[in-house]
DNA sequence: CAATTCGTACAGTTTTAACTGTACATAAAT
DNA sequence: ATTTATGTACAGTTAAAACTGTACGAATTG
């Protein structure tokens, strides 16, 4: 039997929820694109968050209104970042992606993957530059200003290098999860 | 008394000293820059890192080939994000800017600005979701499906919150220094 | 073996961000 | 008070990126 005011009603309830969707979203959107990812792409991982079934490409194209290709690369981006991954299920042929869910482990790929990157980059440059002063340094007959100056900046480049070590045993602490030994992570609330 | 081949050696230790600080530099940009920092401010970051001596606009200009408004933009930007501040010097007319020297200290205030912004961003939002969602629950006539989606999203939000306040805990105990009795400083080699 | 479906490479377009030069407000120097 | 120096707002330009549509290869289906 028919009832066209509780329709209504849930109309409304289906309004406010979407709503309540959409404002999470968009301050995950916002958040991440601190830290390089385009907002399109922040929205398209938001939107798969609060999915419960995986998503394929066309889905995807659907909630946003965007192309297929960009919701190709977009997807592939977070899979880079480990934000999502790729998953697989009886007789549906399209991809499938879903969000890693537990956004500690998102945090600690996302933010290891880049520091990781950092300390590669800049520890190899560093230990180049630092050969090249040492061995500059060994020459007798250096004007004194010439060899204040690379003394003041092998100690910054050593200053740079226990930095850099620092940084990859906290990049450690996170990967091995021994971070939260240190700081706990807090029990969250539970509906009902 | 002139010295020909001396003036040659010294020639080539300047060179070999340049190059060393220009792949450190370039490292710097390259690392910086999957941050949302773009290349020409790493660079301009980098140069004032192995200047002894505070930098007005003008030399930096000079130094990285740039127009005096980029520099400008630049700076401030740097200043933003506490790497660089403001210093004066007795008649000196011009502004001077000298690097944070300290780069745990850099790493800090730039990651707690960038977390306590997406944190404030996010809590405010899902906090208001959250409220949203529970006046829904109370609804009597909600259908069952409904009502399940529901508190699935109220789940994860309250999942979201609970990560955000390790966050912040995460974030005190940066600002705090604690960390550092976590994780402690190693002690950097010196010269000589 | 067609025929169909799917995902992505690639070229082209649009949008956004970076950069420059000029012009001007502010402050210092004469 | 006038001149000179300094930093930045702003408009315009250039460079980079985000995005789209088409085309095509790989895989699947009939």
């Amino acid at each position: 039997m028919k009832n066209p005011s509780a329709d209504k009603r849930d109309q409304k309830t289906r309004k406010i929820l979407e709503q309540a969707r959409f404002r999470v979203i968009e301050a995950i959107a916002q958040n991440i694109n601190l830290y390089g990812v385009t907002p399109s792409v922040g929205r398209l991982y938001g939107t798969m968050y609060f999915q419960e079934e995986p998503m394929t490409l066309d889905q995807m194209q659907e909630a946003l209104g965007m192309s297929k290709t960009s919701m190709s690369t977009g997807v592939r981006n977070l899979l880079e970042l480990k934000m999502v991954k790729k998953t697989w299920r009886k007789g549906v042929r399209k991809d499938l992606y879903e969000v890693e869910p537990d956004w500690y482990q998102t945090f600690i790929d996302f933010f290891c993957l880049k520091w990781r990157k950092g300390i590669d980059l800049n520890v190899q440059s560093m230990k180049k530059s630092v050969d090249d002063l040492q061995k500059l340094l060994q020459q007798p007959d250096l004007s004194e200003d010439d060899r204040e100056t690379i003394r003041t900046d092998l100690n910054k480049l050593y200053e740079a290098l226990a930095y850099y070590e620092w940084l990859d045993k906290l990049v450690d602490s996170l990967e091995t999860e021994e971070i939260f030994e240190f700081i706990p992570k807090p029990i969250p609330r539970k509906v009902e």
